[in-house]
DNA sequence: CGTTTTTGACCTGCGC
DNA sequence: GCGCAGGTCAAAAACG
């Protein structure tokens, strides 16, 4: 009896032993773990001061050759400058008191802070916001048409917008003035990425409405709403691009006028900050949207209309009928060898047809092989690829770096000729454009959201598409 | 049984 | 005016 009482407690002596030496392993891999972040962290935040005093550096080269300085909004308000508020992909009002001023930092937009080794972000989407009081990290935006919405909150709260189907082509085609109505409120943006799934999964909620054989492509057409909310007046349409079956291209159109899950809000925040950035393009870069505009596609795949598909004519842009809108294209896809070629010619083809801006974003990775980074410069005469450099990376801490290219800095890439050029180029696109950064921001918090949570909700059920 | 998908019909606009 | 193409509707079928 004793021997058996004497065996059960040694049993359970060794059992606690194996108990608090597995949790001893495990401390171990979360210190080692923690060690790691926080040397990431410091490597991002020294990556940051320097970009910023590079950025303070130029800024200050440039007022003085100026005259004035090369950021209009800078002028405007410093707490515009400090703050950003990415209410991206909802109608949500933006409000005064939901914003976090990132102190102390008056040139920056971005923050990323430490507390206890541990990282803080912060990101406002509108809903459900991750609210940090020291370390934030804060996007602004200029407050304006371009709210970083597909179509621009301000017309969708008039006009209480719900999806008609063909008032769009009818409002549009009723002259040149509203065609460049239409054109702001109608902002495309399509999404270019390999996904073996029927569709990616956005974090939305979609009901398959209709399905198209389009002309020039095998694979059908497959028109999604959103069914978050009843009155939602977003579409999106997805197809598989006909040339790489690997490709799925996704066009988002409209705003979501309810609060997303944090998973839609990665997606929502990227396209519509896209579409905010494609339409603030559109409407100060050009002179009128009434008139040809210069349809630029500076890099990227050649870039046809998503659903155009006529890749027989693969370097046509699609006639102005197939292309109502504009239309921007985030290309996710990371093989360059899919978004390269035939540039030039597109390009220039593009210009006589489309009627609208159509503006391409690559956001090709880094070749993990290389270390560098592809860049399609424009005009299709400077393909090459840069070094993975500090400076990228801390744009986008512990991700691939990106390459944001901006339509209306068509020439000055053109005119950067030299790594050195090109890098000072980019730092002053980022610097300049509010809209800019607006994208990066949210590509940023698109990763963050992403990586963050490692979960994403599973709100897209299966879908058939070819 | 409610929801979603499928699919042919229909509508609209554009080019010829 | 006609044909074509894109986009949407809505009834039927499929699904959970």
């Amino acid at each position: 009896m004793g021997d058996v009482m004497g065996c059960k407690v040694s049993e359970e002596v060794i059992k606690g032993d194996d108990e608090i030496e597995s949790t001893e392993t495990e401390l171990r891999g979360v210190r080692e773990e923690n060690l790691r972040l926080k040397n990431l962290l410091q490597q991002i935040e020294k990556d940051y001061k320097t970009l910023e005093m590079r950025f303070v550096d130029i800024f200050q080269q440039e007022s003085k050759k100026n005259g004035s300085p090369i950021i209009s909004a800078a002028a405007e308000d410093d707490q515009e400058q400090e703050l950003v508020s990415l209410r991206l992909g909802t109608s949500v009002e933006p409000k005064k008191e939901d914003v976090h001023v990132a102190s102390g930092r008056s040139s920056s937009c971005c923050k990323v802070a430490c507390e206890n080794g541990e990282l803080k972000l912060g990101l406002d989407y509108g809903l459900g916001r991750l609210k940090t009081d020291d370390g934030s990290m804060a996007f602004s935006k200029n407050p304006g048409p371009d709210n970083c919405s597909f179509t621009g909150k301000k017309e969708e709260d008039q006009a209480g917008e719900k999806w008609s189907p063909g008032s769009v082509l009818k409002t549009q085609r009723s002259g040149d003035d509203e065609l460049s109505q239409t054109s702001v409120k109608r902002a495309r943006v399509c999404v270019r990425a390999r996904c073996d799934t029927p569709t990616m999964n956005d974090g939305c909620q979609w009901r398959k409405y209709g399905q198209k054989i389009a002309k020039g492509n095998p694979c059908p057409r497959a028109y999604y709403r959103c069914t978050v909310s009843p009155t939602c007046p977003v579409r999106k349409q997805v197809q598989r691009c006909a040339e790489d079956m690997s490709v799925l291209i996704t066009t988002y159109e409209g705003t979501h006028n309810h609060s997303l899950p944090m998973s839609a809000t990665a997606m929502a925040s990227t396209t519509s900050a896209a579409a905010s950035m494609l339409l603030s393009g559109s409407s100060s870069s050009q002179p009128s949207a009434t008139t040809v505009a210069p349809s630029t596609h500076l890099y990227g795949p050649p870039t046809f209309h998503p659903f155009d598909n006529s890749r027989t004519q693969p370097y046509f842009l699609p006639n102005s009928s197939s292309t109502p809108f504009p239309t921007i294209t985030l290309d996710l896809t990371t093989n360059p060898a899919t978004t390269q070629g035939g540039f030039g010619l597109y390009s220039s083809t593009s210009r006589l047809n489309s009627r609208v801006p159509t503006t391409n974003l690559s956001f090709s990775s880094v070749d993990s092989n290389t270390g560098s980074t592809t860049v399609w410069a424009s005009g299709g005469s400077s393909y090459g690829t840069f070094p993975y450099n500090k400076d990228h990376r801390s744009l986008l801490p512990g991700k691939p770096a990106q390459e944001l290219k901006f339509q209306s800095y068509f020439e000055m890439f053109n005119q950067a000729s030299s790594q050195q050029a090109l890098t000072e180029t980019l730092t002053k696109v980022i610097t300049s454009d509010p809209s800019f950064r607006s994208v990066i921001a949210a590509a940023i918090s698109s990763m963050a959201a992403n990586g963050g949570t490692g979960k994403v909700n599973n709100y897209e059920k299966g879908e058939n598409l070819g």
